[in-house]
DNA sequence: GCCAATTATTTATGAATAGACATAACCCAT
DNA sequence: ATGGGTTATGTCTATTCATAAATAATTGGC
């Protein structure tokens, strides 16, 4: 069956102009000819496309810096104070918000701790709600506020907004998006569109568009905060599944005689690779340790951390074979404390990739997370940023209500 | 980065040329109005669009048959006479060719049968060419031939027609495109376009179009042949990775543990579920039976056979648990040997996945492939018609020469 | 100060789609 | 059998968009 939607001219324009204004915004600064290079599109039509743009004040443009022969070509930039978003990461422990300009600059930033275990869901929408307040601080006067997003570790449809599961957030079949959307019109007036997604997923966008794999066409982002989860992008799309479970490769059984895991399944990768298995290997308590303590232990050459490290390297090249044969994208990041123990490992975990797959040589690159604010929470600005840049005249037009004050 | 093509008013033209032959070509008769129904497009452009293809021939228009009230729309077929491809399948035991029209009719088949292992080149070429001089015979007068496809039991560089791999064959970094246009241009005159695509690949696209996933939108699609390999359609796309290696599933680690594979690595997929393994697991020899036999023992009641599926069918549901974690496919189909075993063993299989994954539903149906002629030709079919379905008018224009005699 | 190179702006053109209107074909109730 | 209601077709027109061509503008190098 075909799935595509129609095309007519209508839709050529504003495929167009968010063709336009995604280069912007994601490529920063650019003169018009570039943007005639890149787009493929005629001079006139990138001239008219920009001042459709300019017109809306979604893009500025100025002189060009010349230094060659030639009329120096005009350059275009997102004007920063145009549009902005604000993005969220629920963490374990904490929630990290910022403010975004349309270019991918943070405003303002934003941090408070959470205990570990369940969160209340009102108690999460009044923090949200406070700590926007605090984030329209850092906002121009006039920007157009267009979007929220979240990233939410757990299994979410992110069509209808529905949390089907965040065991780390203790949430259920929790439609989120019901229940933020109201809090946010009453404390601001209106809300914007609210777009929750997958923390792995978001990372995944993050480092797609912006960070280690913004040259790649398909880029697998693994998340590990306590269990270990996976993101996947192909040529800019998330792939989410049919049910929203695809990357759940934490879950994956790599060893059916290994340990019970609280999945209620035993030898998922994520026993084996999980924190809790990093911490049993280097011989702490749970308790009394975290991943960064250990790893910090190995460096400064304790043997047993060492050696527990490359028992559990041998098991993320394990995984990582089984990602490259199911997926085999051009990038893997290893983010959280994944990307802790690489630097540590990295030569044991490519020795087990090549014993696992004789057969196959890797092209695939791995990498760390390239984004110092933090990958997911970048990922939750971009989607909080895609109806903007899916139809920017209409939504900027539908947004020019909501202005920081 | 975005990797999207620019878009004019041209593209718009042969966009919507293109869906609305490939929904002729994929749904068979539409009347008009279900053509406007399903595209979107108004009812002029609809009737321009068809009065284009009919003028090129490529479909041909009749009275619709009426039934209900109003005026009965008219029926619109793409014209069987007008346009074909040539479609070989390289198994390991044997060479299965076919040639199918414009909406996928079949024309003509013929079959080798051919010795296990190595395949030389040349001897393939001159196979092939002489398979598709038989196949002519079935093809109307005055058809144009549009594409050659080729399902080949390896890893596939798709856009270079080089086979990275194809083991069964004995073929590496092989550029069978170049082998064998310059033969069946000797042969015939000229060629159309050869694609070549990955057994598994193949079939995916052909249960996605066709078959057990024709309202999904995702589909993998399981072979058995002698290993497992895997191929996964999402969308209307194959996803091959970045290396052609995507869903190559057989050489997924399960069993660490577990015997080696012949690729080197132990505990593959493929050894625990792969036909030796099932020969192995009935206690019969590999040199004197084969899976159809073991199936027909179980059926027959004979214990040992029995058994030893069963044991199976708990590796194959832990390998369907980490595809479904991994890409979470609407619909995964088992093909070879795997088709052959599950009707036997379909509980045991289920109550694996339940066992592997208790905290996700299952919703992707798992499914036996529903093309008699065999997915994975249907598949190579499909991607002969590739380059018409995508630029209908230039690509007939282009193939008018090649036509049956 | 002039020339070459490059870009911006303006205007004209061709192409495609959508919508309006009149017309045609069919079912169904009377 | 007939006419009303319903649905579809064909034709014509208006609108929109991208592109090409021509003209104007701006710079570096000589």
């Amino acid at each position: 069956m075909i799935r595509t939607q129609p095309v007519n001219t209508d839709d050529i324009k504003r495929l167009n102009l968010a063709r336009v204004l995604r280069y912007l915004h994601e490529g920063g600064e650019l003169t018009r000819s570039e943007l005639v290079a890149r787009t493929g599109l005629n001079r006139s039509t990138v001239g008219a496309l920009v001042s459709d743009l300019a017109l809306a004040g979604l893009v500025e443009e100025g002189p060009g810096s010349g230094g060659t022969v030639g009329r120096p070509s005009l350059v275009v930039r997102p004007t920063p104070t145009s549009a902005f978003v604000v993005a969220f990461d629920l963490r374990v422990d904490r929630i990290v918000g910022a403010a975004f300009s349309l270019g991918g600059h943070v405003l303002s930033q934003v941090e408070r701790p959470r205990a570990d275990g369940p969160f209340a869901p009102d108690k999460a929408v009044s923090i949200l709600v406070e700590c926007t307040t605090e984030l329209f601080a850092g906002v121009p006067e006039g920007c157009a506020w267009v979007g929220v997003g979240i990233a939410i570790p757990g299994v979410i449809d992110s069509e209808t907004g529905l949390v089907r599961k965040a065991p780390n957030l203790g949430w259920i079949d929790l439609n989120f998006v019901e229940l933020i959307e109201p809090a946010m019109s009453e404390a601001f007036g209106a809300s914007p569109k609210i777009m929750l997604g997958n923390d792995a997923n978001l990372g995944a966008i993050a480092e797609y568009v912006r960070g280690a794999g913004s040259l790649a066409s398909s880029v697998v982002y693994l998340s590990g905060d306590v269990g270990v989860g996976g993101g996947f992008v192909l040529d800019g799309e998330v792939m989410a599944g049919s049910s929203g479970y695809a990357g759940e490769i934490g879950h994956m059984t790599v060893n059916p005689s290994g340990q019970p895991c609280n999945c209620g399944n035993r030898g998922c990768w994520e026993t084996e690779v999980g924190r809790d298995a990093i911490l049993r290997a280097a011989g702490t308590s749970i308790a009394e340790s975290n991943v960064s303590e250990v790893v910090r232990a190995a460096k400064a050459g304790d043997q047993e951390s060492l050696e527990g490290l490359q028992e559990i390297a041998d098991w993320v090249g394990i995984g990582l074979s089984n990602l490259l044969n199911m997926l085999d994208p051009d990038v893997i990041v290893l983010g959280g404390h994944l990307a802790e123990i690489y630097p540590v490992v990295q030569e044991r975990i490519e020795r087990q990739i090549t014993r696992s797959r004789p057969m196959f040589e890797t092209r695939a690159r791995i990498s760390l997370p390239s984004l110092s604010l933090g990958s997911t929470i970048v990922g939750a600005a971009e989607i909080a940023f895609t109806a903007l840049l899916r139809d920017p005249l209409n939504e900027i037009e539908m947004s020019l209500a909501l202005v920081a004050s």
